[in-house]
DNA sequence: GCAAGAATTCTTTAGACAGCATGTC
DNA sequence: CTAAAGAATTCTTGC
C-alpha cells in the first residue's frame, strides 16, 4: 500500500512526514493493521520483530486521533529510555502536535499534562499519576502499550497488566494498541484486549540465524567457514565479522563476563583501527574516564578497552559512560560491545553480528537456568543494521558438533514460548489493592476480584476462588496496619493509606519504616530503616564489619513480624546502610566498590532509590507524627554525598560536593564566610573568574 | 629447580520503575 | 534438591 494512496485514511501531516523520511508504502505488518482496523479504531496487537516499523503503526493511529478525532494519545513503555526515544522522533517529525514525557524524576501530579495531546510515559508513571487522580484521562482516545511482552515478566507484568485492565474499564472507548515482541501465543494476548492480532515476522534487513562450531558456522541449509586463525569462538567471530569491516555485538551472562570477554578481543580489535579511529577512540575514552569526579578502576579499565576499539556494556556504568559506549558504536568507531541484556530491550543498537554467548542465567533458588527462545529470539533482532547491511547475523556459539545441534534445536527451530501472567504470584498485588481503595475505584472485596478476574491472570488462566482468597488475605493484612478501613461494608483509604499509595511504595515497606521511625536515633539506624526494603534491591555485598555493627541495631527489627522467615537475612540491607553512611562521609566510588562490591552504575541508582525512600519517609513521618528534621538533613546529604559539615554551602547553586569541599578545606565553612573579606579573592583562584560570579551573585538571595 | 600448563577448588551470579521542587516541553 | 564459568590455587610435567 502506497502511503499517497491514504489521504482518506490518515490526515496529510502524517503522510507528508512519513514520505519526507523516505517512507513510501507500508511495511507488512503496517498494512495488515491497516487493514484490520488500526485506523477506524479497532484494538490491535502487533507481534512483530523490532524495526519491522511498529513505531509508525502507533504514530498512525495516535496522529489520527489527535487530528481528526481531537482526543488525546497516549504511548506508554516499560523503560524510560524507550519512552524519552519515541518522545524525541516525535517531537522532530511531528513538530505541530503538542508532544509531552512524563517519566519520574522530573514532575508532579503533572497537570499540565492535559494541556498536551501526545503523552509519553512510563507504565509506573502512569500508574502512579492514575493514583494522584489524574483529571484528563477521560479525553484519551488512543493508548499504545509498547513492548506488550513485558506482561509475562515477573518482576514488572503484573503493574502492566493492572494498568491495562484499569485503563480499558476508565476509558472504555479509547482504542488500544498492543506492540509485541514475537511471542508463542500472541493470539491469546489480542483476545484478552479484544483486538485483531497483526502477527508478522517481517524484518527490513533478513536474519541469518547459525550455530558456530570450530571456525565454521552452520546455518541450517549451509555451511559457512569464517576468517581467521583464533581458537576461541567469540574471538573468531570477532576477526571473521572485522575482516568483512563490520562490528559486533556480543551478549554474556553477567557483568563479569562482560568485562573478562572485552578484555580478550581487545587485543584482536587495536589491529583493526585506522589512525582516524585511534583519535576518536581517544576521545571516547577520555570521556568514560571523566564521567566520575575520580575514576574507579572500572572507569579505568573501560577507558583502556574503549581505547582499542572495544567496549563493555551492562547496569554498573555511569550514564554518560553507556551513552559514550552507545553513540560510538553507532557511530561505527567501537567495533565491538560485550553486553548483558541491558542492551538486548529498548536501546536501538543494532550490530551487523549478534553473538549470544551465554546461553543461561543464574536465578536465585534455581541454579543456572537456560534462558528461553522468546529472549534469544529479541536479542538475535538486534543483529542486522538497516541501511548498512544487505542481512544480519545471528549466532549461537557450541563447543562440539553435537552441541551445536543441540543449539539448533534448542533455540533457531523451536517454537516461541507463550507468556504467562505472573499477577498471582507477586506481592505487588498488595500495592494495586490499596491503589484502588485510596482512589475510590473499587471498595468491595467482590468488586476487586471481579476486576481482577478481568486482567489477563483471570483470562488466561485465573481461578475466581483463588483469587477471592489472595485479594481477602491482603485486605485483612491493610486493614490490619490501619491503611483501610471498613464503613457499611465498603472499605476506604486511611489518610497514612492514601498517602502510602500515592508515594508508590510497597504497604509492607511503608509499614515498617512507620515502626521504625520512632526509633531512629542516628545515622545508620535512620539509612537501615530505608535500606530494608524492597524497594532498595538488590542489596550491598554483606561485610563482616556489618554483621558486627548489626548487634547494636538489630532491635529495630523486633516486633516485625514480617522479617520473621528463615530466608530473610538482614545482614545485606545492613551493609547496604553502611555504605550509604560511608556515601555521605565522602568516602569515594572507588573504595565503596571494592568494599561493597559496587559499582558506579549501582552506587547511583542506590543513592537516588535511597533519596526517593527519605522523601517518602518523611512524608509519613508528618503524618505520624515524628520530627522529620534528621531525614530531611540526611536527604540533601545522600544527593549530594557530603558530610554534615558542607550542608551549608551546598545551598548555593553550581556548588556540589566537589566545589563544597574545595572551599571548606580553603577556610570558607558557609554561606557566611564567603561575604567576608578576601572571599572573593579565594573563590576566584579555586574555580576561576566566571564560575566564582555565579556563585557569588547568589549572595543576595541566600541567606 | 623452575616454569608452563593442567587440574582442582573456590567464588560468584541481569535489569531498572517509582516522589517532588522549579517552570513548563 | 539443582549450574556454570571465571579466578585463584594447587598439582604435574618436562626440561
Amino acid at each position: 500500500m502506497f502511503l499517497k494512496e491514504m489521504g482518506s485514511l490518515l490526515p496529510k501531516e502524517v503522510i507528508e512526514s512519513a514520505e519526507s523520511r523516505g517512507m513510501l508504502s507500508l511495511t507488512p505488518p503496517q498494512e495488515k493493521s491497516v487493514k484490520k482496523g488500526l485506523l477506524s479504531g479497532s484494538n490491535i496487537v502487533v507481534a512483530a520483530p523490532t524495526a519491522s516499523g511498529k513505531t509508525f503503526i502507533a504514530e498512525m493511529a495516535m496522529l489520527r486521533t489527535v487530528l481528526w478525532d481531537r482526543r488525546k494519545a497516549l504511548y506508554i513503555a516499560p523503560m524510560r529510555a524507550l519512552v524519552s526515544e519515541k518522545f524525541a522522533e516525535a517531537k522532530k517529525d511531528y513538530p505541530y502536535i503538542k508532544t509531552a514525557m512524563s517519566i519520574g524524576e522530573l514532575d508532579s501530579l503533572d497537570q499540565w499534562l492535559s494541556a498536551y495531546d501526545v503523552i509519553f510515559i512510563s507504565t509506573e508513571k502512569l500508574d502512579s499519576l492514575i493514583r494522584h487522580g489524574a483529571s484528563w484521562l477521560d479525553s484519551v482516545g488512543c493508548i499504545i502499550v509498547d513492548e506488550l511482552h513485558m506482561l509475562g515478566e515477573y518482576g514488572r507484568g503484573p503493574t502492566l497488566e493492572v494498568l491495562i485492565t484499569r485503563l480499558r474499564k476508565s476509558v472504555p472507548n479509547a482504542q488500544i494498541i498492543g506492540l509485541s515482541a514475537t511471542v508463542g501465543n500472541a493470539e491469546e494476548l489480542a483476545k484478552w484486549l479484544g483486538a485483531e492480532l497483526v502477527s508478522s515476522d517481517f524484518r527490513p534487513v533478513p536474519l541469518e540465524k547459525g550455530v558456530a562450531v570450530n571456525g565454521t558456522i552452520n546455518f541450517g541449509d549451509r555451511e559457512e567457514r569464517m576468517e581467521g586463525s583464533a581458537k576461541l569462538p567469540e574471538m573468531r567471530i570477532v576477526q571473521d565479522t572485522l575482516h568483512k569491516k563490520k562490528q559486533a555485538l556480543l551478549f554474556y551472562s553477567t557483568k563479569r563476563n562482560t568485562e573478562a570477554g572485552a578484555e580478550r578481543l581487545s587485543e584482536e580489535v587495536q589491529k583493526h583501527l585506522s589512525p582516524e579511529e585511534k583519535v576518536a577512540l581517544e576521545e571516547a575514552s577520555s570521556g568514560i574516564l571523566s564521567a566520575l569526579s575520580r575514576p574507579t578502576s572500572q572507569c579505568e579499565k573501560l577507558a583502556g578497552f574503549v581505547k582499542r576499539g572495544v567496549a563493555f556494556h551492562h547496569a554498573g556504568l555511569a550514564n554518560a559512560q553507556r551513552a559514550i559506549v552507545e553513540d560510538y558504536f553507532r557511530r561505527g568507531i567501537i567495533k565491538a560491545v560485550c553486553s548483558t541484556t541491558t542492551l538486548g530491550l529498548g536501546v536501538n543498537m543494532p550490530a551487523h553480528t549478534v553473538v549470544v554467548r551465554d546461553t543461561t542465567r543464574y536465578s536465585e533458588g534455581a541454579g543456572s537456568v537456560r534462558i528461553g527462545v522468546n529472549e534469544v529470539t529479541q536479542l538475535f533482532g538486534r543483529a542486522g543494521r538497516p541501511k548498512y547491511d544487505k542481512y544480519g547475523r545471528a549466532l549461537l556459539l557450541a563447543r562440539n558438533a553435537e552441541e551445536a545441534k543441540d543449539l539448533f534445536h534448542r533455540y533457531i527451530l523451536a517454537d516461541l514460548e507463550p507468556i504467562y501472567s505472573q499477577l498471582g504470584v507477586m506481592p505487588v498485588l498488595r500495592t494495586h489493592v490499596l491503589s484502588f481503595i485510596a482512589t475510590d475505584f473499587l471498595s468491595m472485596e467482590d468488586s476487586i476480584t471481579a476486576f481482577l478476574m478481568q486482567s489477563f491472570y483471570g483470562h488466561q488462566r485465573g481461578s475466581e476462588h483463588e483469587l477471592r482468597r489472595i485479594v481477602k488475605g491482603i485486605l485483612a493484612e491493610l486493614e490490619e496496619w490501619e491503611f483501610i478501613r471498613q464503613g457499611s461494608g465498603r472499605y476506604e483509604a486511611t489518610r497514612l493509606g492514601r498517602r502510602v499509595s500515592e508515594l508508590y511504595i510497597d504497604p509492607v515497606s511503608a509499614k515498617w519504616i512507620i515502626d521504625t521511625l520512632p526509633k531512629v536515633r542516628d545515622e545508620v539506624s535512620g539509612l537501615f530503616m530505608i535500606t530494608n526494603t524492597a524497594e532498595m534491591r538488590p542489596y550491598s555485598k554483606a561485610t563482616e564489619e556489618a554483621e558486627e555493627k548489626f548487634v547494636r541495631y538489630g532491635s529495630l527489627l523486633e516486633g516485625q513480624d514480617a522479617y520473621d522467615s528463615y530466608l530473610y537475612d538482614p545482614i545485606k540491607p545492613f551493609s547496604t546502610a553502611l555504605m550509604l553512611n560511608e556515601w555521605i562521609g565522602e568516602v569515594g566510588e572507588q573504595a565503596l566498590m571494592v568494599k561493597y562490591r559496587e559499582t558506579p552504575g549501582s552506587i547511583f541508582t542506590k543513592t537516588n532509590n535511597a533519596d526517593w525512600l527519605l522523601y517518602s519517609s518523611t512524608e509519613l513521618a508528618r503524618i505520624v507524627k515524628v520530627n522529620p528534621r534528621m531525614l530531611l538533613e540526611l536527604r540533601v546529604r545522600m544527593r549530594y554525598g557530603i558530610k554534615k559539615e558542607l550542608l551549608d554551602l551546598v545551598r548555593l547553586e553550581q556548588v556540589g560536593r566537589v566545589r563544597a569541599r574545595m572551599m571548606f578545606n580553603s577556610g570558607i565553612k558557609t554561606v557566611e564566610d564567603l561575604r567576608k573579606d578576601g572571599a572573593k579573592a579565594k573563590v576566584e583562584r579555586l574555580f576561576g573568574k566566571e564560575v566564582s560570579a555565579r556563585i557569588l551573585s547568589q549572595l543576595g538571595s541566600v541567606q
